[in-house]
This record gives C-alpha cells, structure tokens and sequence, in this order.
DNA sequence: AACCGCGCTGTGAACGTGCACAGTAGTTGC
DNA sequence: GCAACTACTGTGCACGTTCACAGCGCGGTT
C-alpha cells in the first residue's frame, strides 16, 4: 500500500513526459489536447498513445495560471442553514446545478453565507479568483452579498428575481403569478369559495408575486382575515395555519405558496379535526418531493426545477463569456392530487 | 456599470504591486501574509496597509502551482441522484463538513459518482489534482470509485465503515450496532413482545450493523418473518411495512432502520388502521429532521451528525498533513418522542 | 527562379506565487 | 577587534501550462 502510495505521490507525469514519449515538442501536446487543430494526424495519434502509456492528466493550476480562468463555479446559499436540509429545493437546484455543470466538466464549489462572518469568507474567496461564476441562491432581499458580487464585476445568475438588481443581476425563475392563479382558479373550479393563502416572506419574490397571483384572481374576495404570512419553513406553515382557522374558521380552502409550509398546514388541519379534501382544499407550490409523501397527497404548482437550473447555467456560461446578463422567466404547471 | 466592471477586470493587483506600494520586495510581502515570521514590525505594518489599499488577493492557481496543494476538498456522493435530495442525512452531511471545513478556508467541491459516466469523471478530475483530499458519502460497497481513490493515493474519509476497505481507509461512524441494541432494548421496556424491523441494504454498514444490534437483543425472537429489508428510500420503508403486516399481523412494534423508511411505515400502518403507538410502536434511526415532521413524532437513535462531520474533516486534514489513516466510531443516543 | 501561402512544428515568454539562498546590518561574545 | 550569531531583506528559480511567434518544408503561382 505505502509502495503504491508513494509511487504515485513521486511525480506526477508533465507535459514534459508526455511530449518526450510522444517524440514532440510541449506545444505539439497542448495543441493536440486543446482542440487538436494544425496538428498532423501522426503527431495528435502519438500523442494520445503517449497520454495513455504516462497516465498523464493537465495540471489544473498551471493551466488556470495562465489562461486567467478557474474553470469552476460556486453555488452560494444565503439561506440560513437549516433550509438546505429541510427544503427539498435547495438540494434539487443544487443537485440540478451540479449535474447540469459536471457535463461541462466544470466542478461546482458550495458556499454559504448566512451569517456575516461566512458572507464576508465567501465575497473574499470569490473576488480571489477561485471561480469564474456564482450561481445565487437567496430569496430574500437585502442580502449585501450581491452588492458585493455585482461590485467585484463577476458573473452572476441569481435563481428567482433578484429584487433590486432585476436589470443588473441575470436569473432564471419561475412565473410564479400565473403559476399562483391557476390554483386558485383550480380550487375556485372545485367550488370553494372561502379561500385563504399562506404567502412566503414579503421580502421574497415568491412572496410578492403568488400573493399578487392569489389577488389577481379573487378580487375583493381576498380579505385580510384570509391572508397569513409564512416563512417557508414547516413550522411557519403550522403556525400560519393555526392563525387563519382562528381568524376564518369557515375556510373551505387554502392556496400555501410552499410544499413544505402545506405539510405543515395539513397536520395543522388534522389536528384541528377537520377532513382535507372534504372540509377543506389545500394547494402547495414547488412540486418537491413532500408533495407525494404528505397524506393526502399534495395539489401543487410544478416549478419546472430542471429548466431553471439549465437556465441558470446556460445563463452563467454566457456570461463567462462576455455576454450581458439576461434573464429567463419558465412557466408552472397545476398538478393535481389528492388534496383538493 | 460597464466602467466598474472594467476597472475591476483590468488588472488584478498582484504581490509586485503590494511590494511596490509598501516599498518592500516580493519576498516579504510573501512573508508577511503567510505567518510574518522574520518580518519587522514596520514592513508588517506597510505590508497590510498596502494590501488594504490595493485590495489585493493572492491568486490561488499561482499559490496552487507552487505548494502543489490545491488547498481544497472533494465531497463525493455515490448514491443514486435521488438520495441527496429525498433524505435529509445527506443534506445534513454536506452542510456539516462545508461548515467545518469553511472555518479552515477550505473551499468543498461538490461531486456524484450515481452512473458510470459519472464515476469516471469524478475520478478523472480527483487523480487530475484538483483536490488535496475526499470526504467519500457512499453507504453501498462495491462501488469501484474507492479503488480508483484508493489507488491514485489521495487522502480518502468515508462517511460509515468502507465495507471491504477497513483497515485501508479513514472513516467516522455511529456506533450503529449500539444503537439499535438501545432502541429494541426501549421498545422491550414498553411492553412489545413481537418487535419486527425493517433494515437497510444488506450492502451497507448500516444494513448489517443495526440488524445485528436488534439480534442481539432479541435473540431467538428475531424469527424470520419479523425481518424486512428496505433500501434507506421511503417507498422502501413503506414495501417493507406492507410485507410486515402480511407476515406477521400480530406485531406490536417495528424497529426501522433510517426515519425516512420509518415515515413510510407510519403511513402504511396509518392506512391498514392501526394507531401508532397503542397498537404498534414505531422506532426510526437517525434523529434526522424528519423525525420531529411525522405525526405521531418519532422515537429514534440520534446520529451524532455534527461529531461525525468533525471527525471526518479532522481525519481528512490529518492525512493531507501525511499521518496515516484512522478511524472514529461515535455513540448513539436514544430520543423518545411520542410513535413508542 | 523567386515568391507566396499553408500546414505543421519547436521555442521563449509569460502567468503569480513560495521557497531556498545569499546578503546586510546590528548585536553579542570572547 | 574579530568572529559568530541573530533578525531581517532581496533575488533567482521553479511550479506546469498556454499562447504568440518564428521557422521550416512543400506545392503552386507569378
């Protein structure tokens, strides 16, 4: 074991090995493995045979060295800790994110910046140069992070509306107004007609907009007494849901703007005795994977996950290559399940 | 805009100019920024006044090149795509060692060996020197990317007890055995004479670990048709229970080996009418967050996921500092809720 | 015959850092 | 008074790659 350790560990082969092996020159081996262009077929054969017999693989630092670029990317969470581990979404953009990236053989680095100590660790390791690109994911507004990222000059895409930087920062996200009135239009068709919303935190787009889409289609229907706010976690949910059956305990139907606030809501409902669908109707959004593991299972709104995150990394790609920031809305979709 | 980014783009202050700007050579502005060992006071003080008013950063690729360190981590996911975003442990084990390893300015690239495709890009890209060591997260033996790791020398910490790999790789794990002792030691205590368990794959350490724990409690009792497996995912918790309660429909207690699986069981029983847990008591494995989310909440075994973290960035940093690999097993806890 | 363009090749110069080494000045010891 | 030592500083080199440039043979055009 040591043998082989040490073996390996003595040296790794250059660029110098390769071409001696090949019997060309470095500039030879670079063209070939860089594009092979203006490299005669003898020449690019010997090389490869040469690549293959010495295990040879290019050094990333040097070649980063001299072509200015890193060649990877961060995936940066603003979001407090515990949301990656409780929200599905996180993992699924960020798993989306990663694939989607790992086909371009550009590794993903993640990074968190919840806390002041950890923005400040992140602006400086980015501005260091480690990555050409962050791909931000951060629903609330105010998060000084992407002052500091737009002022560094490096590319970004945000997922969802940056709120503040909608001209400035690129994003992909999903048209959450109309994804919000085809639920409540959905739930509306199903005869209900007191229907109340647990909104996301009005600092969010998502909490703005599937608000504005609730709005949008019951009019002055949408009294306050049928309006909670929620924080996108599951206790929020819980706790949203327990205000409005206090408030309106005639509701006949909830639009959550979460799939995790809705499982929150759902075992708030059957704690209270009430029968979901028969008593009342409860619509999610997101269509992450608590949808179908909730009893009943969860109407939801599908936000289309992987077009957002191919956008987002088409988005970033373009702009590593100069390109202005430019933005990419995708449409939802109504699931349909069991709960309403 | 378009003038920051250019001025920010145009020319990344180097340690030429901070030795410039401080009135001091290459050398000692090297000095000053790594330790200041043999620097004086005053060339100190001009060193960080010039570094703040360049801004300067030290290029990592360059700094890369020279101490033939990449001065960061890989956290390798072998699991099926699913998993990282179905259960929370792994979500929990990324943030974890991203946390700890943050602290140490140690940036973590996040990578999946799911298919073969993948598996030989990870590899690829680790021999390639992009990372100076590997957190391993793959529960499953026989995935041939530990020998490729294992061959190509680098520093390697597995997340559980490398089946197959013991002696040969460093790994941090709970005292799963321990563990489930506990918990069907608790279940007995309530009274439960036909104590059933649903286990995870016989390929995982956790599969054969926590099944032996429940025999050695258990003992003759542990007949046959109180044995099921699953495979760590919630529709397999929810096959196994079914099977359960064809086989043995008297069981008064089932011993499930991750909460995933266990929230499936609760479903599952929930629907074949039987109330958790005045007819069946319900224990789960792991403390995860979804433990606290499942109606009635779960008994479980607490993984010490935070110690686990610790101990595998620890592990991991000692061998990049060249000791030998080693390995840590931590104890479990017992968490009563209200499913026993 | 001289010239040009073309396809291919080798070579030198960066990229920005850390480190070994040599050198300097000041202090101490005998 | 000289050597030895200490504390600090500057300089050349190496890390491994890409890129621009120059060189070379060769066929075709003027």
């Amino acid at each position: 074991m040591s043998g082989d350790r040490s073996k390996a560990a003595r040296h790794r082969p250059t660029i110098h090995d390769v071409a001696a092996a090949a019997g060309v020159s470095r500039g030879t081996v670079s063209r070939a493995l860089n594009g092979g262009r203006n490299v005669s077929p003898a020449a690019l054969e010997a090389v490869l045979k040469a690549v293959r017999t010495t295990g040879y693989v290019a050094n990333p630092a040097a070649r980063s060295l001299v072509t200015q670029r890193a060649h990877s990317v961060a995936f940066v969470l603003t979001e407090p800790q515990q949301r990656l581990f409780e929200d599905p979404n996180f993992s699924i953009l960020l798993q989306g994110c990663t694939q989607e990236l790992a086909e371009l053989d550009v590794p993903v680095l993640l990074m968190t910046a919840s806390t002041e100590v950890e923005r400040k660790r992140t602006s400086r390791f980015i501005a260091a140069g480690h990555v050409d690109g962050v791909l931000l994911v951060s629903s609330h507004t105010g998060n000084p992070l992407i002052d500091d990222l737009h002022d560094s000059g490096i590319p970004v895409v945000a997922c969802g509306k940056p709120i503040g930087f909608e001209n400035r920062v690129a994003y992909a996200a999903a048209d959450d107004r109309s994804g919000a009135r085809l639920m409540v239009e959905h739930l509306r068709s199903r005869g209900r007609r007191r229907i109340a919303t647990i909104t996301g935190p009005p600092d969010t787009p998502g909490g703005v907009e599937r608000l504005a889409g609730y709005r949008d289609v019951l009019g002055a229907d949408a009294t306050p007494e049928l309006i909670a706010h929620g924080d996108y976690s599951r206790v929020g949910g819980e706790a949203a849901m327990a205000s409005l059956l206090e408030r309106a305990p005639d509701l006949d139907a909830v639009f959550v703007a979460s799939d995790l606030m809705a499982a929150g809501a759902l075992n708030v409902l059957h704690d209270s005795g009430r029968r979901v669908p028969e008593d009342v109707a409860v619509g999610g959004f997101d269509d992450s994977s608590i949808a179908t593991s909730t009893r009943p299972a969860l109407t939801t709104v599908r936000q289309p996950f992987q077009r957002i995150t191919r956008e987002m990394v088409r988005l970033l790609m373009e702009q590593i290559r100069g390109e202005p920031p430019a933005a990419a809305i995708l449409p939802t979709e109504l699931v349909v399940r069991a709960s309403t």
